[in-house]
DNA sequence: AGCATAAATAATAA
DNA sequence: TTATTATTTATGCT
């Protein structure tokens, strides 16, 4: 049988292209290995420091050009990401992380200070949902679920997650005490 | 004024006083500062072979005798516990991480069969919410709003918005269950 | 001592 | 990228 030739164009992934027996995309000279090496470095060296992809991608914003979301550095760990926008962005990546990790070392303070975080910031306190207000009880999520024709718990998740979005977003909390 | 004692009984925990002048509980001899310090290397080693509180739980329960919960991996992660359970728990904690990294160095694959999950377990597809015309009815979204507690209009009107932005945008009518 | 689930985080459909 | 779903972590309760 004839060969499969291998596209390579700018739509393959890193991580699909990484398992190939070429690990150079001939090309651009891109190393995909070296690339997919760091990618897992940089999540192992990122969660060490405590930090979340959404204080990365905030903290770039700041400092680099152009902005860089939550989004984009999962995608990044995640090799969820084309060669040629992996290789521009490891650059980017790699400094911030070693200064961080600079930061760190005189600190955790300091370290927050560059991220650009509140230092103060504390996970808010659980709610309690009194009777008025009580989230669906596990009868009326399975009646829901029904009538519209959803997995349960995909709806007892979009209760849970709509809870969050509503709280976050209107200025009167509806959901009493914090 | 007269000093205040520092009562450093079964209740305190370990997050708690480790923080005093004196680390080291000296009644039972437990050092707290190595229990910290042991705690933050665990959750990174833990981070690093990509496993959950949940997954470490359910295979310490598998192998070892008692039942470890979720809770209880994050309570020591946190040092949300008392120094007399610390002090029983970290052994465990250690030999059993050190074994999981010993199989992960024979692949992922070993690791993976050692810590008891499926091997193929993949993420949910998200589902996407795509509300036909008749979704959800006015009644049910009196239900919805009164268990949110917030007025009826205000969730009419947000699916109302919602369905005619969906419409704009998606050529299927149909709610989709993934 | 651990369950239930709220809050936080990661992943992904569009 | 944004908006928001799914997963993971943390904690109120008893």
């Amino acid at each position: 049988s004839s060969a499969v030739p291998i596209t390579c164009g700018d739509l393959a992934k890193v991580g699909q292209l990484v398992s190939k027996p070429q690990q150079v995309s001939s090309e651009e000279g891109i190393n995909l290995e070296e690339i997919r090496e760091f990618a897992k470095n940089f999540k192992i060296r990122r969660l060490s420091l405590g930090l979340t992809q959404t204080q990365v991608g905030q903290a770039l914003t700041a400092t680099e050009g152009p902005a860089y979301s939550q989004s984009a550095i999962c995608r990044f760990e995640k090799l969820d990401i084309t060669p040629k926008s992996a290789q521009k962005l490891k650059p980017v990546l790699e400094k911030w992380l070693a200064e961080a990790e600079h930061w760190n070392q005189k600190g955790q303070q300091n370290l927050m200070e560059f991220v650009g975080g509140e230092p103060s910031k504390k996970r808010k306190r659980r709610t309690s949902f009194t009777p008025q207000n009580a989230l669906p009880t596990g009868q009326e999520i399975t009646e829901i679920a029904r009538e519209l024709n959803y997995d349960r718990e995909v709806v007892r998740v979009w209760f849970c997650n709509r809870r969050q979005t509503l709280k976050n977003t209107s200025k009167i909390n509806v959901f009493q005490v914090q």
